[in-house]
DNA sequence: CCTTCTATGTATGCACTGCTCACATCCTCG
DNA sequence: CGAGGATGTGAGCAGTGCATACATAGAAGG
């Protein structure tokens, strides 16, 4: 616990992500100012360029964040699911937690994810990785590129098409119901789990 | 064609979405202020103002075109697809529309639809009726409503991944096989089209 | 034809932003 | 204990969105 030194901030770094992510829940995108960041961290506004060289590196780190959220956020749906209902349980909490955090949500795709962040890169890779195996474990018999892919952009496509309010988002079990149904059908495609 | 009275420029408006679509294309969302457009057309700082309410509107304005072009470009690639086949090919189109304009794809929705902008909301509804329309005429017996949506969404997170450099979009010819792919696998879920 | 009204463009200015650079402070380690 | 590097501060620049007051021109009506 950092004592009450008044210059050191103690572990400004974690301070920044933490006040960049309540931006980012209580008035989107466009609130995510490097000032901003420092005002809540209570801090000068030059300061937070120590730890992030510039605000699209905040941004990517809170985004790597978001990343590691979502795939806790998945395992508590179903730690290993392996039928389709478990898989398509998996993907209503990938919904979920795009419209649980909108603004974050779109941060982690709003922007191309640059090559040059590694932290960023290899979060996303891990949900990639997750996905397949997911897949992989469901439908051992199935292409697991082709059929992971799929998967992944449906349950993605409509994690965003309710974002944008193309879907009606209003209530949590129609969109629960509605993300199963679409899940299911695309799987219905594939071989039969064994 | 406006004469050269230096005052009036004669259709400001459509200069300034034109100009914003060029700063779009040419060096992405983040250069499409409203000055930068306002330099492109030649004309005050705050001329555009007098035509778009603030940024926002502009956007939306660029957006509501760019699903327009999006609509044509769909239509281009099969007027009155029937068979997954030719569904697929739309939806190949789809994606090529994305990773051909990937800034002003974004743009179209990186932010959320607001429901204020009239425009922007028949533009999108426009798209939305349109695929709707071809999986109804596809697939007569199939419920509508869920298996278009799906469509959709399968496409549209194919779209996103392939932009987000998820998917190795380096080739046009990969990424055609590989949306057809999960296209027709989708479909192979559904009832057969007559 | 001349006035007036309104749409359209201009000029100025404020608050804010990302970011740079010079400086201050503190912790660590030789 | 003293040097040096890490971390924070401060002032300042260029650029932004936008509001407000002003200028201009083309159309409408006498």
């Amino acid at each position: 616990m950092p004592q009450a030194s008044t210059y050191h901030h103690g572990d400004l770094r974690a301070a920044c992500l933490r006040a960049a992510r309540e931006l980012l829940e209580e008035d989107g995108s466009a609130a995510l100012s490097m000032r901003a960041v420092a005002r809540r961290a209570g801090v000068s506004p030059t300061a937070p360029y120590r730890h992030f060289p510039d605000r699209e590196a905040l941004v990517s780190a809170v985004a790597a964040g978001g990343y590691r959220e979502l795939a806790g956020h998945l395992a508590a749906a179903h730690p290993e699911p392996a039928t389709p209902d478990e898989l398509a349980a998996v993907a209503v909490a990938y919904v979920r937690f795009a419209l649980d955090h909108p603004a974050l949500f779109r941060a982690m795709f709003a922007e191309p994810c640059d090559p040059g962040n590694e932290e960023r890169v290899a979060a996303t890779a891990a949900v990639s990785e997750y996905v397949r195996g997911i897949v992989r474990r469901a439908y051992p018999d199935a292409a697991p590129d082709a059929l992971s892919t799929a998967v992944w952009a449906l349950v993605h496509g409509l994690a965003f098409l309710h974002l944008d309010g193309k879907l009606d988002a209003s209530t949590a079990d129609a969109v629960a119901d509605r993300v199963r149904a679409a899940v299911l059908a695309l799987l219905g495609a594939a071989p039969a789990p064994r």
